[in-house]
This record gives C-alpha cells, sequence and structure tokens, in this order.
DNA sequence: AGTCACACTTTCACTCTGTGGAAGTGCAAC
DNA sequence: GTTGCACTTCCACAGAGTGAAAGTGTGACT
C-alpha cells in the first residue's frame, strides 16, 4: 500500500526528515485523490489524529487543491486538475498507448498496460484489462520503482541512461524483489543486457509475487516512449503461453513504433 | 498572475489563514508543474525565503511530488504523475477530446480547446493551437471561475446544477469581467437562459480583453462532459467569420455527442 | 420525543517545529 | 586568483502547529 510508504518519511529516524505538516498534507493530498474521501477515512490513510486532518485539509481546500461537497466529502479540486494537466508530458503518447493496449487486450485476452518512466519510478498511464476471471489488474496511476519488474527494467534497459542511473538510491547496491530474493547491481546491468539483446523484459513474481510479464519498448523517432506490457496471473504460466505471448507483443510493439 | 492569488491566503488578515507551511509547499508546487525550474524562481514566485524554499523543495522531492535533476532543476515528480492517472476523471472523455479538438482546428486553424468543471473554476484539459501568426493559446491546466467566458457560462448552462449554484463566492453577487465591465447575478442568469437556447456560448473580451470565444456542449447519454471551445484573438471578429465558426463548432459539438 | 452513536469542528495550553539571517560551500566566469 | 552567483546548512528563537478534550450537529433506532 502506498500510504504506507509515504508515512514511512515522517518517522524515518536518521538523516532529514522533511516538513512534518508538509508531508501530512501531501499525504493526504495523495489519499483525496487515489479514492478516500471523508475526514475519517483519509485521516486514518495518513496515520494523522482527526483535529490535525480537519485542519490540513481545510488548507489543502483554501488553496483549491480540494474541493467539499455539501456532504462533508472531498475530492480533487480545479488547483489539482489544473496542476496536473499542466505539468502532463504524456498527454499525446496516451492516444497511441491506449489504442495498442486495448488491440493487443483483445487480442490475447490479458491485461495489457502502457509504462513510462517518471523520475526513478515506472507509472502506469493506460491500460486495458483482460476480460478472464483470474486476471492481474494494472490501473493508471500505478506505480513503482524502476528496477522492479518486466516493464521497469524494460524502461531502463532501452533508455539512453539521461536520467539518474539505473534508479537505485545513490550508495545502494542491493535490492530485494517482492518475493524476497536479492539483486545486485550488477545482475540488473546484466539483465538489462540481456533484455536489449532480446528486444523485451521479462519478469516473473518480481513486482508482484503472483504474476509474470513481459515489456517492449514503443519507439517514436529513435525516442523511447514508453513500455508496452503484458502482465498474466502464474496461473497461466505453461511455456508456448508465454511464448505465445512474446510474440503478440514483439509484433504489437514494432507495429505501433516509427 | 496565479502565483499571487495563491499567495494572498498567507496574509489574509481576517478568517482562517490556513497551515502556513503547507500554503508555502503547495504554492511552490504549483509554481513547479506551471514550469519554474530553478530555486531562486520557484522561491521568487511563492514568496517565500531561500532557506525555506530550499527545505520545502527538499520535502517535496523526498514524498516524490517533484524531482531534481542533477543540475539542480526542479520537475514534477512520479507521484504526480501517478496521480493525475490514477485520480483522473476524465481519462475516457479526454481522449475524445483531443480528436476533436484537433480536427475542428485543422478546419477552421484557429485554436480549440477542451473544458471541463472542477469545482468553480473551468479547467482546460485538451487543446489544439491554431497555427496562424496570431493566434490565442490555450494549453491544458489553464483555469478560470466558471462565471467568466464563453467555456464558463456554457459549463454553468448546460449542467444539472448538481453543483454549488452558479458557482459565485458565497454572498456575491456582482462581479468584474476582464474588460471591468461588471455583471449582476440577474445578468449571468439571463445570460445562461439565452445559451440554453441558442445550444451556445459567446463571449468577446471576458476573460480575456483582446480575444473572445464560443463554446458548445458535449454530451454522451444525455449527461454534459464538457465544452468545446473555439478561441480567437480579437483581430479576427467580422461577423462572417464569427458565423461561419459557429456553424462548424455547432456541427462538430454534435457529431460527438451521443 | 428521547436517546444513542457517529462524524466532524473548535478550543486551548504546551511544546517542538519551522523560520530566516548569517555563515558556508561549490562552481563558473573573468 | 578573485569575484559573483546559486544554493545549502546551521542555529537560536518565536510562535506555529499539535492533539486531547469538549462542543456541535445529524441521523437512526425506539
Amino acid at each position: 500500500m502506498k500510504g504506507a510508504t509515504l508515512t514511512e518519511l515522517e518517522d524515518e529516524p536518521t538523516e532529514q526528515r522533511g516538513v512534518r505538516s508538509v508531508i501530512r498534507a501531501l499525504n493526504l493530498l495523495s489519499a483525496a485523490a487515489r479514492g478516500s474521501r471523508t475526514l475519517t477515512e483519509l485521516a486514518g490513510q495518513a496515520g494523522v489524529s482527526l483535529s490535525t486532518a480537519s485542519r490540513l485539509l481545510a488548507t489543502l481546500k483554501m488553496a483549491d487543491f480540494l474541493e467539499q461537497h455539501a456532504d462533508g466529502q472531498f475530492f480533487p479540486g480545479p488547483e489539482l486538475t489544473a496542476l496536473l494537466y499542466a505539468g502532463d508530458q504524456w498527454s499525446g503518447i496516451r492516444k497511441l498507448a491506449g489504442e495498442v493496449a486495448s488491440s493487443l487486450r483483445d487480442e490475447l485476452d490479458e491485461t495489457v498496460a502502457f509504462f513510462v518512466r517518471s523520475g526513478n519510478d515506472r507509472v502506469c498511464i493506460e491500460s486495458a484489462e483482460s476480460r478472464r476471471l483470474v486476471r492481474r489488474v494494472c490501473h493508471p496511476g500505478e506505480r513503482g520503482p524502476v528496477y522492479l519488474g518486466a516493464a521497469g527494467k524494460a524502461l531502463l534497459a532501452f533508455s539512453n541512461a539521461e536520467h539518474g542511473y539505473l534508479g537505485l538510491p545513490p550508495g545502494t547496491d542491493e535490492f530485494k524483489t517482492e518475493s524476497g530474493a536479492v539483486r545486485t547491481l550488477a545482475d540488473l546491468r546484466a539483465e538489462c543486457a540481456v533484455i536489449r539483446e532480446r528486444g523485451m523484459g521479462y519478469s516473473g513474481r518480481e513486482s508482484t509475487e503472483e504474476s509474470w510479464a513481459v515489456a517492449a519498448p514503443i519507439f517514436q523517432g529513435g525516442l523511447l516512449l514508453g513500455v508496452l506490457a503484458v502482465v498474466v496471473p502464474m496461473t497461466r504460466s505453461d511455456e508456448q503461453y508465454v511464448a505465445k505471448i512474446q510474440a503478440a507483443l514483439q509484433r504489437a510493439a514494432e507495429a505501433s513504433s516509427r
């Protein structure tokens, strides 16, 4: 859960702790933008006392980052909307992403998602969901470190590395996958090389225990726009099936690159 | 300028003043999302001392709302991207909006924008810019009160008024247009009636001195999604031209309503 | 009508957080 | 070398932000 991660910033023992009231307010804002509505719910998510939440929410409301309907519920406000759309670097890509994703979904009936790199995270900006009873969902806004999962590693492998290198926190050279496996920076480099060679990223049980994924880059004029990923529950993971999906993904990705 | 309006919250003499550090942080965030990059610039825009700005920006960075490149410049961070795509109430609409806007732009070679209502503001979420030398620009994220301009008034006129009535601050019954003209609440009601009758909003020198606009509603299943607006510099405002644009807009809006 | 439960707001005294001036750092230009 | 600039860190102090508790309002159940 995301709330937890952010909240941790508050009681980070060593190093800088940031401005407390600001961190709390941002937590509340995130929670509201992700669908929490009532004061109590928001306060809970952000781990803040009711009175404090009330005060901070009032501030966010004054600044037009949130609005409050007559029944007391909080919703994203106009300034937040404006901010998000003003800063959106991907508006152009998204249309393409949506089309590719849903046509591939129709072909495979598996969830297909489009990821871009933002800072050191991979963020899903568009997805088309499988219609099967057992499915891996992946909603726009899903976010995680670039160095985990097929999509993230593909973003790393095919980017021209203008960003801070490989996205690991400075000084780190080991990290864990969701299943507990330990990877080193050298592993990661090696994986990226393999991915570049194969033209496609693959991962199993990495960002989620129960699913695997393949991800292929989409280029436009030699520039990496993002990656197209097929995410599948572990319950469907036999060899031929994986091969079939890889082939379809390859085709789709190449068709939409220019 | 927007910065000023938000900053005013800080030294509002009477009534609640909100949590100071939060307001300042939000100012910095707005400024960054709107294109300010360096510490000094951001601090200036938000009216905050350098040391404070530095501390608050560090906090925003820790929370992933901003990221900072190697050269020190600040950019919107992954959490903002995630929020944009996670909470987006308009994701479905936006695709449609983009298509309609750019095809109408191609037809008229005037800037076409798509507005939705968020709180008591109209916000541009998509636009296609005229290619003429003299043009009115309108970027996604542009925001203003609902009761000003063709787009805003069209949003008012065709909505089912579920929102707080007409969007004027409670107790107000007069307001000024950009050109200084004074309007009353009664005027506004009357205008809305006319707009409903004509099926289209019109305004001249209202949200900007130097341009006029027409705006038509887009419905989906009887529900107002937003309005499509053509915004044109005053330098092109003869009668036939206005009529031509109105006709084209009407056609486009009806074609994309269902 | 009366009681209870719940969701939220306001108050207030205390404390610890956030503040801004000044000093420090690092870099690029001259 | 020296100067100027952009930014960061330090620190003592003031007052901003905090949370417990009391207050308000609403809706449900009896």
